[in-house]
RNA sequence: GCCCACAUAGCUCAGCCGGCAGAGCACUUCCUUGGUAAGGAAGAGGUCAUGGGUUCAAGUCCCAUUGUGGGCUCCA
């Protein structure tokens, strides 16, 4: 994970590919509802379930690909998967085949029955059956067995009618007890996630116990479809990707209202919380990559650039330059803590093959900041940080699930001094009242690491901020010094912090959970005011000037549609206000306000709806 | 990067076995000036992603390139 890379929120090339598996298209439905609800013995019910579902699969394709040779077929949270090796590509028309051999196979309802066999006895059997993956698992758990100088395992079989799978299982009873399923996709997936070896046909499937789950799943996935922010973004006209730009959003004007928006928020909060902003150059020296020791382990992820003999990069983090506005002058102890706060644009040279919207791209923006501390300031510096997430994230009506990466295996630096920063962290997540857990042996190679996920309105979770309490990679590599009170030089820690994440992700994140209904403080455009016939546009005019001499970002809808169909379109915009002036409303110099959710308020004066919505918006009031 | 699929008007999409480039929305103009989710008519809008090939003829078939989408160790 990040362990490779020094101030690096975010992936590397040389990672698995798809690092965050909490991005992954719908997680754990809605946690906290029914899929929480379900006791540990239904949940493992379901799991058993799933993966007799992918044995059953498995028992169509070999029936339609006699010469299929069989990966692994797990059971994945939502359903399961198998993986092929299979002659020719699967088509659309082939799930359909398959789907209906497995329910003929469910319907036939065959026991599963599982037989144990001695290792070699399993090795003959698999190795007969010309299934090469499955010997490859069989003699990867002798030489594991062989490792802990144990004896050759006992290996298990399950049957169904004439299927076998080596499996450790459970499995249900019997086919029949395999709940309502659906194949969903085909996918390339190499043997083992390694690239190097060859690759397979993965076909995922879903099941769940009732019909109904079944269908509130599909649901879900449909809506998930519906507010993916690739398709709103373009619906909104936020932003768009071009093809000259691989991994790089074009911010229209309403999405980059938004973004000042979100910007704007976080700079008051910055200013307010005692943060100094800063602006370091993008184009920088291979020079200081090798210092941070980036060249070495990040160089393929970045853009590199030639003039006069010199190679520069274009930044992938922030973080080695902001020391050098720290060393610009000799620190005091009485100087701490300085935070440094910095949206540069960075640009990290992503595989295109990983590529996706506003969450995966390769130019982004994040909320950063470096905080050098002394020792005896960080527990007062986390207790913030987390205070610093809960304010920021109620702005958006979310709840910060925070999770604490301790000391992983390979780590740098003093333990002792791990201890205590692991410590003074369990404190302050004690302290904060926010809901948090550990994960053992999460943190950054250089840095205990607190990152901070929020569950969205479909209940995919996403990680957003994260801080790491960076004990050794700045401090020691730049050689960071403060001088203490008896006059001698001193390590500073560095937190290295971000609360949006980055501002594309964020933003991608936004538009999916809000399904595009920003709330009314970061919405591209906060009202449009309709006029009901042409002879009211000035006085519509006039309307939006007070609004927007309020801040409040108005449009009106000169066009000659009628009423209604302007009230349509903005709704279809998720403008949160929409106001309609008629006769009466432009004598009275009134308008009468109606909600994108449908809803009449009552008429109000200018000055008054004014005072309104502008109060609304300093206050950032959620839905 | 790798596997598979996809790329047609600003957007959403149709286009059959290769034979004149289509619809809805949006846009422009005209009529309409209306009271809370689509008034009517006309018009404009295309290098069918790019480059090559097959063919009398290519949006359609083949190859390459670019981009996009679903994925690429939840471990028998």
């Amino acid at each position: 994970m990040d362990e490779r890379v020094l101030c690096s929120w975010r992936s590397t090339m040389n990672e698995r590919a798809n690092p965050e598996p909490d991005e992954e298209f719908l997680a754990t439905p809605e946690r906290g509802s029914a899929e929480q609800l379900l006791d540990a013995g239904a949940q493992s019910e379901l799991d058993a379930m799933r993966h007799s579902a992918a044995h059953v699969m498995a028992e169509a394709v070999l029936d339609l690909f006699p010469d299929a040779r069989l990966g692994i077929g797990p059971a994945i949270d939502n359903g399961f998967y198998y993986d092929f090796d299979l002659p020719r590509p699967l088509t659309p028309d082939d799930l359909v085949a398959i789907e209906s051999r497995m329910a003929a196979s469910a319907a036939a309802d065959r026991p599963f029955v599982r037989r144990e066999i001695p290792w070699a006895e399993a090795r003959t059997e698999v190795e007969r059956a010309g299934q090469g993956f499955k010997v490859e698992i069989l003699d990867d758990l002798a030489a594991r067995a062989r490792e802990g100088g144990q004896e050759l395992p006992v290996t298990s079989f399950y049957d169904h009618g004439s299927f076998t799978d080596l499996c450790r299982g459970p499995h249900v009873a019997s086919t029949g007890r395999i709940g309502p399923f659906k194949l969903l996709s085909v996918a390339g997936a190499y043997w083992r996630g390694d690239e190097k070896r060859p690759m397979l046909q993965r076909i995922y499937g879903t099941v769940w116990a009732s019909q109904e789950e079944l269908d509130r799943y599909l649901w879900r996935r449909e809506e998930a479809k519906r507010r993916d922010h690739r398709r709103l973004g373009v619906q909104l006209d936020l932003y768009s990707f071009h093809d000259v730009s691989p991994g790089s959003a074009f911010w229209h004007p309403k999405g980059w209202r938004v973004w000042l928006s979100l910007q704007e928020a976080m700079r008051e909060l910055q200013e307010r919380r005692g943060y100094d902003e800063i602006a370091t150059p993008m184009v920088v020296a291979e020079k200081l990559w090798r210092q941070s020791g980036h060249w070495d382990l990040y160089r393929d992820n970045m853009f590199l650039i030639e003039s006069e003999g010199q190679t520069f990069s274009l930044k992938p983090m922030n973080c080695p330059e902001s020391t050098f506005i720290y060393k610009s002058r000799v620190r005091s102890y009485r100087d701490l803590p300085l935070r440094l706060a910095e949206y540069g644009r960075l640009h990290r040279n992503e595989r295109s093959g990983t590529l996706s919207g506003l969450t995966r791209v390769r130019h982004f923006v994040q909320d950063d900041s470096h905080i050098f501390v002394r020792p005896d300031q960080l527990a007062d510096e986390i207790a913030a940080l987390l205070a610093e997430v809960d304010e920021v994230y109620a702005w958006f009506g979310l709840k910060p699930e925070v999770r604490f990466g301790t000391k992983p295996d390979k780590a740098l630096g003093d333990p002792a001094l791990w201890e205590r920063a692991e410590a003074l962290i369990l404190d302050a997540l004690r302290a904060s009242g926010l809901p948090w857990s550990v994960k053992a042996g999460d943190g950054a190679f250089y840095a205990p690491k607190i990152d901070v996920h929020i569950e969205d309105a479909l209940g995919r979770s996403w990680q957003t901020a994260t801080f790491q309490v960076d004990l050794v990679m700045l401090p020691e590599r730049f050689d960071l010094a403060y001088i203490d009170e008896h006059g001698q030089p001193q390590r500073p820690i560095a937190i290295h912090r971000a609360v949006y994440g980055s501002l594309e992700r964020f933003i991608g994140i936004l538009v999916e959970h809000y399904a595009g209904a920003f709330p009314l403080w970061c919405a591209p455009v906060q009202a449009v005011v309709v006029p009901i016939a042409d002879r009211h546009l000035p006085a519509a005019r006039e309307l939006a000037d007070v609004l927007r001499g309020r801040r409040l970002r108005v449009e009106v809808d000169g066009s000659d549609g009628r009423m209604q169909n302007k009230i349509r379109l903005a709704t279809e915009q998720k403008v949160p206000y929409i106001l309609v002036l008629g006769d009466r409303e432009a004598d009275a110099r009134t308008a009468a306000p109606r909600t994108r959710a449908g809803e009449q308020l009552p008429v109000e004066g200018w000055e008054a709806l004014a005072d309104r919505l502008a109060g609304e918006v300093t206050r950032r009031v959620v839905g």
